[in-house]
DNA sequence: CGTATTCTCAAACGATCGTTTGATTCGAAC
DNA sequence: GTTCGAATCAAACGATCGTTTGAGAATACG
């Protein structure tokens, strides 16, 4: 049964990946999971624990790199004074829009990420945002660089507003049609452009209330 | 047990929008459901059918109310000369912030609605597809009147992500973090209102394609 | 070689799942 | 009061769930 490249460990994580995209964490079961990654039943609890562990683990294996991406791609431009908002939403969306490009199973997980926000778990919710908190923090202070004039809560509210958008259009759960001779991916693509073009705009919104003083 | 005034159908309506809000539609058992609404396990395969059913019933339930106020709303602006975008737009989201401000368990739904675009199951999505259709063609419409400088297809795009921004706010999945002394429905207001704003700039974008002829 | 460690395997554990059954209770109609 | 359909009930159905077990195979190291 070992004739795969991958080691038991990483068939489980990209099954795991792609049926928890599928049909929820709950929804997948162990012997869905073991079956399509060809090893036995028990190797899931012996290599991970658990099912809860073995769903953290999924989240872990993306979530690091997409995180180092984003603030890579972030480091590049912050602090410049020619600095577009274009460029840096182009920063934390377009490696989202990598992650789903990978041919590894990146597409399934950001399927998985919005089933986590759905699933509005408490402890799911904590470890994203120990995870996610200082790369939000970062984005946030350059964004509130090139818009000086809105106040910390009002950025805070849209940049809330870009995150949801930006997960559902990477999970592909829009009302539009898609058109059987475009790829999931090209649909993507297409989303990730209209998607910073619409932000950009929103962001640039006038704000109602007072501008922070100085 | 039949102290309470909500028939036994209706007590197992909500206690399923509650449970499947909470935990998912795989994830909340019958027997909570049934347990939670002080009704016989029995009952739901007797008066649902099946959990399936049960769950296409939850929806129906929610979404006729939603469509007939989006529409209304809708109807006391449309085709008028003086008529604004965000008008349009608090006539497509406030409903939706209506529905989750009534007493009776719309706040659960409003998580279950975004549940079901997590689920990407194909015989949802028709079922929504087909009750949802014609009220956003109507809305494009009216959004088009106003919007003349937008192709057909970027403003289809760019109400797709109005959806999935509104989406991900009504059910209170954000990053940010709520006070304390802040309710969940204040919250859920304060971010209506920033969601109109924001979707009004955003739609309001230059388009980067030629604009339609004529 | 032998030995220790890591991994895989079939099988079974008790718990819980959605669903069905058949008896019982209830409330109106006659 | 009797009858009859609707509603509720406890109990059980087979299936599937996550997890555990203990024996065997594979691998690494002396």
């Amino acid at each position: 049964m070992n004739s795969s490249p991958f080691s038991t460990k990483e068939r489980i994580l990209g099954a795991a990946e792609s049926l928890f995209a599928t049909h929820g964490f709950a929804g997948a079961s162990l012997r869905q999971v073991t079956a399509a990654a060809n090893v036995n039943l028990a190797a899931v609890n012996y290599h991970f624990g658990s099912k809860d562990k073995l769903i953290e683990e999924v989240f872990r294996r993306r979530l690091d790199e997409l995180n180092t991406r984003r603030l890579g791609a972030l480091g590049t431009l912050a602090q410049k004074p020619d600095t577009t908002l274009e460029a840096v939403l182009e920063a934390y969306i377009g490696p989202a829009l990598d992650l789903s490009r990978t041919g590894g199973g990146g597409a399934a997980f950001v399927r998985v990420l919005a089933r986590a926000y759905a699933e509005h778990n408490e402890t799911l919710r904590r470890f994203l945002s120990e995870n996610y908190g200082h790369v939000l923090r970062q984005f946030a202070a350059e964004f509130q660089r090139l818009l000086p004039a809105l106040s910390k809560e009002e950025l805070y509210w849209r940049l809330d507003i870009v995150t949801g958008a930006l997960t559902y259009a990477m999970a592909d759960f829009g009302i539009i049609q898609r058109k059987n001779e475009v790829a999931e991916q090209a649909h993507r693509e297409q989303a990730a452009e209209h998607l910073v073009r619409f932000a950009a705009a929103g962001l640039r919104a006038p704000s109602p209330h007072p501008a922070p003083r100085a």
